[in-house]
DNA sequence: CTTCGTCAAGAGCGGTGCTCTCGGATTTTT
DNA sequence: AAAAATCCGAGAGCACCGCTCTTGACGAAG
């Protein structure tokens, strides 16, 4: 009975994805809000409420598709760091940016669903966390890499940061461990920086005003880099 | 007739106000994608058709209400760089950031309508471009007022931007007259930062991890005040 | 061979943006 | 003041959406 049931998990599990690929398909032409789950069956050539017996509500695709995405970006952005000689954390930190830029413009509209406006009336699910944490997990491995081998001299022109953020700087250390406070916040604003840049180009906001954008994109990360304290 | 012609003008402004508060009000409680305009007629005891007397699709009623969030969000920042005196530039850039976030948590359905994830389908008229202006223009006057006063030290551990970024820079320049290339840079950087920082909270991303936002947020503005070369 | 679970299909509900037509009111012109 | 042009609200209607429920077919398990 074990080789039957697998049998109908089998169709089963190849239908779902036949449905993730599709609405993928769907989302990179149309966007989050233009997926439809009736279009999606439409094309599957099934009517629009068999896709209720694989994923009981849009949300629940909406889902799958979240969770594939921060793996797709985490994957890339993993193969752009093991590309790098390893002691080269300057090298691995810049091409981990220009991996996550490169996949968001690819993308464009998987990275909106990642890092732009929540749909409203959607609430990500636990399964979400494991995945969407797969980029910063590398880059945390990076800043923990250059300061245990004392590549790390971070200029001295920034304030420490208040005592109060200790309590979330322990947190973020689970990611980067033994990384004194101060570099945490640096590396908090240098990834921030990173899909702030990434964010306004994609959106928009640099319409009209930046043509060269690579160049910008490399030089500021670059900035960044210093910022953290990595040698440039 | 100019008296009449009023007349029919002003009860027709009239409801076009009534339109978009009601359309702010939606979008405040159910985000861009939940505003429809059947729900806006209903609310004002109108047949729906009849509000394409005034707006004649849906993306002039976004398109309007993205304009007037533009409008709020440059009178906040203006506002708050008028309230301090005009030679301390990091006391007026910290209170720029500041006034961007607190506008973007009071207003997070209208922060993510103008710095989210684009509408798709939505092409941005040209009349958007000078409201969407406004904060931006103010953060080139601090920069600018501080370069004209001496007070610009950018630290020098940051490579100098590439001559290609020079042609962007000129543009950028219409904002902050008279700032050398690699200010420019560091400015955008700077920016960028400060709406990834925001748009990180509001999105989410910072879920489970960061704690203290408002601490975390003045710190990393304050380095980028440093970055920028303000006193700090 | 019968029972039971799974599945595709269809009808249907309430919602959406948008179009069109039809009268009535108002404004403008004659 | 009468006639013509204009504006506007109401309603019906189209095609789409997410989602629910029922029905009937089919294959696996007892």
């Amino acid at each position: 009975m074990n080789v039957s049931r697998t049998a109908r998990e089998r169709v089963r599990a190849e239908l779902i994805r036949e449905i993730t690929d599709i609405a993928r398909r769907h989302l990179a032409t149309e966007g989050a809000s233009g997926l439809s789950l009736r279009a999606v069956a439409r094309d599957m050539g099934m009517v629009s409420s068999a896709i209720y017996r694989y994923f009981p509500s849009r949300d629940d695709l909406l889902t799958a598709l979240i969770i594939d995405g921060y793996n797709a970006l985490g994957e890339a952005v993993e193969d752009a760091d093991a590309a790098c000689p390893r002691e080269d954390v300057t090298g691995r930190w810049l091409a981990v940016c220009r991996a996550v830029r490169e996949w968001a413009l690819a993308h464009p509209h998987e990275y909106a669903l990642l890092y732009g406006s929540p749909v409203p009336g959607y609430r990500a699910p636990l399964d979400t966390v494991a995945p969407a944490i797969r980029d910063t997990a590398v880059y945390g491995r990076i800043v923990a890499d250059a300061h245990r081998e004392g590549r790390l001299s971070p200029p001295a022109f920034c304030p420490p940061p208040p005592a109060v953020l200790a309590g979330d700087a322990e947190v973020v250390r689970t990611l980067m461990p033994d990384v004194p406070d101060d570099v945490v916040t640096r590396a908090i604003a240098a990834w921030t920086c990173l899909f702030g840049m990434v964010s306004f180009e994609l959106f928009g906001q640099f319409e009209n005003t930046i043509t060269h954008r690579a160049e910008l994109f490399d030089h500021n990360m670059t900035c960044m880099a210093a910022l953290l304290g990595l040698p440039v």
